[in-house]
DNA sequence: GTTGCAAACGCAAATTATTCGCATTTGCAA
DNA sequence: TTGCAAATGCGAATAATTTGCGTTTGCAAC
């Protein structure tokens, strides 16, 4: 069932179906945190589906260009990527232990109508990042 | 007299002033747009004032380490600096041509104080970016 | 079901931004 | 002027991501 609707969505996107573009879209479907390249290649090592780095790295940049992938470079290394329901999403992440989390809730839709108007930019996308202490983290400090 | 205010800053907030240090300052002051650190590399270089790219990083980080200088990582590669007058900085960026504006206005502070409730997260920062098309470049495209 | 071929994969090497080690130089305080 | 910790220059190291290329695979036509 999953694997069926998952084929109906690289149709319905012109992605050609394989083997390993299952596997990595499931994964970020299943999860509910934005993964990093590196952490979908452990976790598919760790379920015996061993696929190269490069492959998993062609593979979201396919499933970005199509919109079905956010991908979003938070920190200065590692870029996250997470499925995108609908509408884009930005995060919350946590300086101490790392955490990232989406946020859904976008409070910048209007800012960004005027900004466009001052700018005469034709705004296109946009990305919001917090950074803080989670409360973990607060409460183990203390 | 721009030196000066510069070797005073630089006391104020415990920096050994040096030559390097002296350069890359004035350079982040005198420009009006980010700049990454292999720009003011070629920017000095053109001077005639010769440094080593990696004592740009080191010197850059010092900055930012004294709150003196902002570094954003707004694309995949290449991370911007640009000097601090008060408070953050948010940019908007042509997605044609590359070009990044700083914004000095902040929508979210309200936001951020909601958010901070809502996650538990103790928020010290955030990161705003726009993408999309400048005027010139609509013109062009035209 | 075969066949053919473009597209996708795996692997290793290349690229690129940034950092690090270490020998040399320099700013500043005594 | 001297001494020494801190800063610099250089080249090598790192780390994430990309790329080249030979092999494999999905899928469409037969």
């Amino acid at each position: 069932m999953e694997s069926k609707s998952c084929k109906e969505i690289f149709k319905k996107n012109d992605i050609k179906a394989t083997k390993q573009r299952e596997l990595v879209f499931q994964l970020l479907t299943d999860s509910d945190v934005p993964l990093t390249a590196e952490e979908i290649y452990v976790k598919l090592m760790e379920k015996e589906k061993n696929m190269s780095l490069s492959t998993i790295y062609r593979i979201l940049d396919v499933f970005v260009s199509k919109g079905l992938v956010q991908k979003s470079n938070i920190t200065n290394n590692k870029a996250v990527y997470e499925v995108l329901g609908m509408g884009h999403k930005h995060h919350i992440i946590c300086i101490s232990c790392g955490k990232i989390i989406a946020l859904d809730h976008c409070p910048i839709q209007e800012y960004e109508k005027a900004l466009e108007r001052e700018t005469e930019f034709n705004i296109t996308s946009h990305k919001l990042v917090f950074f803080g202490y989670c409360s973990e983290c607060r409460k183990k400090s203390e």
